[in-house]
DNA sequence: CCCATATCGTTCGTGTACGCACGATGGCCA
DNA sequence: TGGCCATCGTGCGTACACGAACGATATGGG
């Protein structure tokens, strides 16, 4: 295709306003973050293993797999999820037979997750190509770049 | 609310499987890009003078500022949206006019995008708030520590 | 000139993401 | 002990995000 994008492209205005010392929108933290995330996932999605487990799901998998049981409300907090957004996962979770729940007995307002024996079986398969995924992520980086992205993530997080 | 989270938590069952070299998700790039992700939009809304605009919506705006006029289908390569994300972010500004449309005449197959003079009006205003927002998201780093991530975030977009 | 192939925009389905409001429950303090 | 306030999970509305399928249009090679 060749397709090149710049071809019927008339000027940028650029220089328009004299108060915008060159303000370019591929060079702020928010749209770089939106990008990296999209490669992010899309490279989590075709090297996880599974095609139907989202990074989300994965994530909260690997949860429910390290604590053996957790609040719904918990669990969201421990992988940064909404509770409108926890509940969406764990519905899908539960109707894949991944995730069982029962009321919390010391608290009525509690439910209690935890992995079925499917679900153990599975994460711990995704489990494996975990490494490779995050890998293959930070493929452009040297070593120590990636070092550094991470400590940097880590403090905006 | 002093919410101790570690409170009623069983211990992780760590140590868990041997060959498992401690695989942190709170460590994978991919989890952590999500969360930083999240909190850049976080702050944008609040910060960018208009609750109503995403990031998304401001991105392609600030792109039709800077051309004018552009197809749909480019427009979405050069914010990084898919076409059938493009078509729902497109869609929400016209029907707000911020956005005018009209069929390129010499490719009956394209739509070409222009901001109205409202959409102009609303993307400079919001033009001004743009470098605080980016400012705020890396509040917590040093300059020379900014001027990393981003690098470093390019380099993997 | 015609047809195979590609591009453009739309639609549908699924899945995050989150604010808000709601009802039920729990904890604490007057 | 009774009432206030916080927490828990759910439901609703809105907005990205993207694969897949679709019809209309463009283009280039035979």
């Amino acid at each position: 295709m060749r397709g090149n994008v710049a071809k019927k492209l008339q000027e940028p205005k650029s220089a328009s306003s004299p108060a915008s010392r060159s303000y370019r929108i591929e060079e702020q933290v928010g749209y770089l973050l939106r990008r990296a995330h999209q490669r992010a996932s899309a490279i989590f999605q075709v090297g996880i293993g599974d095609p139907n487990i989202t990074p989300t799901q994965y994530s909260s998998m690997v949860k429910l797999n390290e604590y053996t049981e957790l609040s719904q409300n918990l669990l969201g907090r421990l992988v940064g999820m909404d509770k409108a957004t926890m509940q969406g996962v764990v519905r899908r979770l539960k109707e894949r037979g991944l995730v069982d729940s029962r009321p919390d007995p010391g608290d009525a307002r509690r439910t209690l997750l935890s992995l079925t024996t499917e679900g153990q079986r599975l994460v711990n398969k995704l489990l494996i190509n975990g490494p490779a995924v995050s890998r293959e992520t930070m493929k452009p980086l040297t070593a120590q770049e990636q070092r550094q992205l991470l400590e940097l993530l880590s403090k905006i997080v």
